[in-house]
DNA sequence: GTAAGTCTCATTTTT
DNA sequence: TGAGACTTAC
């Protein structure tokens, strides 16, 4: 995709008349490249000739047809592993090779900057490299900006508008809370700024939202703000990433026949991953694929429903169930056979999925008889330093016999549970990446470089101000920078403009002044060299004249080396832009940088992130209740939340093409507190026949084997252990067992109380008898100071202090520790 | 303006 | 427990 917005013709890239279909077969349309063979074949094909192309063998029968319903509106429901990516390049390579439309006249829409690479090398790959020419393939938000750049005057914006991202937006609502007199404690900044992003994803503007939402924040002003930071906005001539939605939504309902344009324009469109999509998305694919009747409605929306893992973030899962409904004559088409995986791994998957509801109902199979499929295992592990310490094992294991690194993964519910392997593997010297985390784009060093270029490019761009203009240190403080910030407003121009004004007045120190003359000066001329000095060079040279890089040089502490290289490395990635301003639309945009792939190494991910990606072997560690189902998430959306957990469930499994371990342990440290766990329910819903209890890791001395899972398969597996002969262990024992009688027995079965102990244990709310929500009762702790107690995982030991159900206790063999009071029992 | 002390919070994350 | 934001004291 082109970088910069300027160069951009409307509607006048290729002739102004759409290929037909049936065009005569010697002369391709003008503009459309395609190559000679496959284009050749491809209309030898529509001619009635038996031949088919080269792209479309090997598909399978459903996968053809929907590369070839191309009329009318396609609903593909892929499962994991199905080839959807495939189904869906492939379709564009077929509008493209039966000239049906122009590359620039279809809409491929994806969710990440990533599957949009992705499908343009696909494509790039099936037809030979014409997809040079599909400057409408990408994000919902690049499309968006691409729209809006266009269009901008029509919601008061000018076409060279800042994105802001989210930490310029919290920036930016906390100054407005503090200029509404508000207390910016009570009423945190980060909070509000992720109250008008899940406004935006459902597509309200101030005046949409809910009258209860309004109230709810900072005594009833909640709307008031929204409106205020939307003027915010307007006047930076900058938008956030919600605004690269709205904005097209209201300029297509403003603007009917521009629309229509656009209807005339889009003659395919195609959205991936549409179980992901929120309301503002769905409004704003509606209005571009709507389309009066009698008008071709060629929308192909691939997903599956059973993958829909961003709940939390605004996605609509009903907008998939619903395409039926928005789109009458809709053909859907269901993608069932599995490429990816084992039999077993894929039935484990399978049957796990089924617990779910309001599906609309997909069983992946395969064909694949591998003789030597094995059964998903299923470990248990004391804590979770031993569980880091046998899935090292177990990978050097697979290394001695020649897997490679990269052929596996670790794929774990929540961040935290990262560190563990990572110090694990550091000591084994075993190669990770950790995909996710901190990105490039988010260090200090490199926002700081970026708001010196951006407030270059953009001199209205007054937070980039604020940001830099007393770093580094030029005695520009509080003071001058709020009193920049009251002249700026009083007349309702940016502080750029406001600093050159009243360093001509005396309303400054003349210390503040000169030092302020001197950061104009440096701007001015770093601005008019935008046009005429190459945007690297330009780059470097904002750096050092601004004295940047000095003050990292100066700066001693440990980082400030890898800061220095960072900022290289940011001017090395400037390279392949041609402009400063392409550049920077890259960066607000797209905030990944590249990982090192030439490297052999375990990749450690979040389930999230682990999303359309595939190994051979995955490790998923940590099903355990409250983790897996995360406990937060069954508090927060109750059944709903359950279900979504138990998709990244599938996803987790479903990612493995041949080994899957799963892994669940006793006890885990949550926020510094040793907690007695219960294996995942996910782990019950596994079928038998699919699962086997593997061998489990002795190592904790006396204490390596923990138990209590009721009546469950893995009683069977693995007695307990006998060496456990003191009564505090026995009834700990037993009251696990009762808890899980109750509970895990039968589906059906009434569900009490999972998770507490005793009678002064915390209370659980049930749905439909799934364990869904524990609140947390603050009930008087049942033992004194200095009670003698036994700990299953530190044995005896003495209490030293209680806070409400949180004791510190001094273990006889483990010294001191601070546990909740229901892991522990009295010593008589 | 910095350094040390205190408070708070603790899923998932893209754009 | 431990990281990060924020405050307070020099």
């Amino acid at each position: 995709m082109s970088n910069s917005f300027d160069d951009m013709p409307f509607f006048d890239e290729e002739p102004g008349e759409a290929p037909r279909k049936q065009q005569a077969p010697a002369a391709p349309a003008r503009g459309v490249p395609v190559s000679g063979g496959l284009a050749a074949r491809a209309m030898a094909a529509r001619g009635g000739a038996q031949q088919r192309p080269d792209y479309l063998e090997g598909l399978n029968p459903e996968q053809t047809e929907a590369v070839e319903t191309l009329e009318g509106p396609v609903l593909v429901l892929a499962g994991a592993g199905t080839g959807k990516t495939r189904v869906l390049t492939t379709r564009i390579a077929h509008i493209l090779n039966t000239n049906r439309a122009f590359p620039s006249q279809i809409l491929a829409v994806t969710f990440t900057n990533k599957a949009a690479r992705e499908m343009k090398e696909r494509i790039a790959h099936l037809v030979g490299g014409a997809v040079e020419g599909m400057p409408w393939l990408g994000t919902f938000h690049s499309i968006g900006v691409k729209l809006l750049r266009r269009h901008a005057e029509l919601v008061n914006l000018r076409s060279d508008f800042t994105i802001l991202d989210t930490d310029d937006v919290v920036r930016l609502v906390k100054q407005l809370i503090q200029a509404e007199g508000l207390d910016d404690k009570r009423w945190p900044a980060k909070q509000f700024a992720g109250m008008i992003d899940t406004w935006k994803n459902k597509g309200l503007g101030p005046a949409d939202i809910p009258e209860g939402d309004a109230r709810a924040f900072a005594n009833g002003k909640g709307r008031e703000l929204y409106f205020a930071y939307q003027q915010r906005l307007s006047t930076l001539n900058a938008c956030d990433f919600g605004d690269l939605l709205m904005h097209p939504i209201a300029i297509f309902r403003k603007t009917p026949d521009l629309l229509k344009e656009y209807h005339q324009r889009f003659r395919y469109i195609l959205v991936d991953e549409y179980q992901d999509t929120n309301t503002a998305q769905y409004m704003w694919l509606r209005l571009l694929a709507q389309r009066p009747k009698g008008e071709p409605q060629n929308v192909c929306c691939v997903g599956d429903d059973d993958q829909s893992i961003y709940g939390w973030r605004g996605a609509e899962v009903d907008n998939i169930l619903r395409f039926e409904k928005d789109f009458p004559g809709a053909k859907v088409i269901k993608l069932e056979r599995n490429y990816r995986s084992t039999a077993h791994i894929l039935g484990a998957a399978a049957h796990l999925i089924t617990h779910n509801e309001g599906r609309l109902g997909k069983t992946l199979f395969t064909d694949r008889r591998d003789p030597d499929d094995i059964k998903v295992q299923l470990h248990n592990s004391w804590d979770s330093e031993e569980e880091a310490r046998a899935i090292g094992d177990e990978i050097e294991q697979l290394q001695r016999n020649q897997h490679k690194l990269n052929d596996m993964a670790i794929l774990v519910r929540a961040s935290f549970q990262m560190r563990e392997f990572e110090d694990r593997f550091v000591t084994l010297g075993l190669n990770y990446r950790v995909i996710g985390g901190p990105r490039f784009y988010e260090r200090l060093e490199i926002r700081d470089a970026m708001a010196y270029f951006r407030l270059v490019a953009q001199p209205a761009d007054d937070l980039a101000f604020e940001r830099i203009i007393n770093t580094p240190k030029r005695g520009l403080g509080d003071t001058t920078v709020r009193a920049l910030h009251d002249y700026a407003r009083a007349r309702d121009i940016p502080m750029l403009a406001a600093a050159a004004d009243i360093i001509e007045t005396d309303e400054l120190k003349p210390k503040a002044r000169k030092a302020l003359f001197d950061v104009i000066q440096s701007f001015r001329r770093w601005q008019e060299r935008l046009e005429n000095t190459s945007h690297t060079e330009l780059a470097e040279q904002i750096l050092e004249e601004s004295g940047y890089t000095d003050m990292w040089k100066a700066d001693k502490t440990a980082d400030a080396p890898a800061r220095l290289d960072n900022l290289k490395e940011l001017i090395r990635s400037m390279e392949s832009f041609e402009s400063m301003r392409g550049f920077l639309e890259h960066v607000s945009l797209v905030m990944d940088a590249e990982q090192n792939e030439n490297l052999d190494a375990v990749s450690i991910m979040t389930l999230h992130s682990a999303k359309g990606l595939e190994f051979e072997t995955v490790f998923l560690p940590g099903w355990e209740e409250g983790l897996f189902p995360h406990q937060r998430s069954l508090d927060e959306t109750g059944r709903a939340g359950l279900e979504e957990e138990r998709r990244l469930a599938y996803v987790g499994l479903t990612r493995a093409k041949r080994r899957c371990h799963l892994w669940f342990v006793n006890n885990r440290r949550i926020h510094g507190l040793w907690q007695s766990t219960i294996p995942s329910r996910f782990l019950e819903e596994l079928p038998d026949t699919h699962v086997d209890v593997a061998a489990v890791e002795q190592s904790y001395g006396g204490y390596g084997r923990g138990g209590g899972y009721g009546q469950s398969r893995f009683d069977k597996a693995e007695p307990f252990a006998n060496s456990h002969s003191t009564p505090g262990w026995k009834r700990a024992q037993q009251n696990r067992n009762d808890a899980t009688r109750d509970n895990w027995g039968s589906r059906s079965g009434h569900s009490v109380e999972r998770i507490g102990y005793g009678e002064a244990g915390p209370k659980s709310r049930t749905i439909d008898g799934e364990l869904v929500a524990k609140s947390t009762t603050t009930e008087p702790s049942k033992f004194k100071t200095g009670d003698r107690v036994f700990h299953m995982k530190f044995g005896n030991g003495n209490i030293k202090m209680i806070e409400g159900n949180k004791l510190t206790i001094e273990f006889d063999r483990a010294g001191e520790k601070r546990v909740l009071d229901g892991f522990v029992e009295p010593v008589s």
